[in-house]
DNA sequence: CAGAGCTTTCAAAACATTCTGAAAGACACT
DNA sequence: AGTGTCTTTCAGAATGTTTTGAAAGCTCTG
């Protein structure tokens, strides 16, 4: 395989599972040409490889930035902005996970916790199942939330190694 | 708060939420409110609550089916078709890691596999930083994969049991 | 302060997804 | 076979999202 074609691929793929994750395709490939270029790239380079509008790039670099995943660079003696991705994957992902977990867990944990406020004394049996299921929903996304925590401000290497306990453990039982 | 307000906001909230996470409003809805009723409910039923057409619910059952999060219930002497949904929350969390990492890691991988195989002899900056951001990324896609692997086989309380674990662990680090 | 070179904004256009409702299909019963 | 009840399908309509490109905004330099 070529480099050129390699790297095409790469923008493809990365796009697509963007789509599927409530990222849109073209912040995704942005994301993955920068990833993937060994130097800065500016707005003019990133329209060209992409095919891209100025408008469209510049919103998807802004975006790219509220996220933490991009960096953009101004370089001494020339107007032009430069832009980079962060490269170490194991900090992406957890700027990733940091993020959607203020975004969409805590305002969803913030409903759940509400809903628990539904008085208990009107019994009857809609009201129990109810109870019951936002009770257990709170109970796991809070527990994924924890989990999250601890993956967000851990070292890569620290995790790994609990993760390889846990598969093992898992294998002897 | 009432019931029937908090049933709605319930609805709402997952909706939602499923939006971000590239599920179509309407069917986290129709998920939710399969979630909260005790007693299974008929397409009718669906219609009437969340206010959509017949197309539209039929549609995005059929969806929740494929999903294996809600099943179809045949009632002797009645021609009508009740739903429901799956009740126990780890479970749904399982089935619902399971499809997606059928449907969007594993592509994933995939590619990412074939990427590594472009030619380490051409090297250059650009080659260099590709290949070893492709590399990395694979790696770190597919340890997501392999924990993901061990929590829809685990049951619930394993899991929990594990969690805790790391979580003291971290804590007197 | 005028102009060059760049970035940012935003309304309208293009595109994509989702929803509707009418029609067709399936099935059970007479 | 005919009828009533329910389910499924699908083309077109409605809605939502993304992209464009032109105009307005900066900021440096002569």
């Amino acid at each position: 395989m070529q480099f050129e074609e390699a790297k095409e691929k790469f923008i493809q793929a990365w796009g697509a599972l963007g789509s599927n994750w409530g990222i849109n395709r073209t912040m995704a490939q942005v994301h993955a040409l920068l990833l993937i270029s060994a130097e800065s790239l500016s707005a003019e380079d990133i329209m060209a490889t992409l095919n891209i509008s100025r408008g469209n790039a510049n919103m998807n670099l802004r975006a790219l930035m509220d996220w933490g995943l991009v960096n953009k660079e101004h370089r001494f003696g020339e107007r032009r902005e430069y832009f980079s991705a962060e490269k170490d994957i194991w900090q992406v992902a957890q700027q990733v996970i940091s993020e959607r977990r203020k975004r969409e867990l805590k305002p969803v944990l913030k409903v759940l916790e509400e809903l628990k406020a539904i008085r208990k004394a009107e019994v009857n049996t809609d009201t129990q199942a109810f109870l019951e299921t936002v009770e257990n929903l709170a109970t796991i996304v809070e527990q994924a939330d924890q989990f999250l925590e601890v993956v967000v401000q851990s070292d890569s290497k620290w995790f790994l190694e609990s993760m390889v306990k846990i598969f093992s453990q898992k294998a002897n039982s």
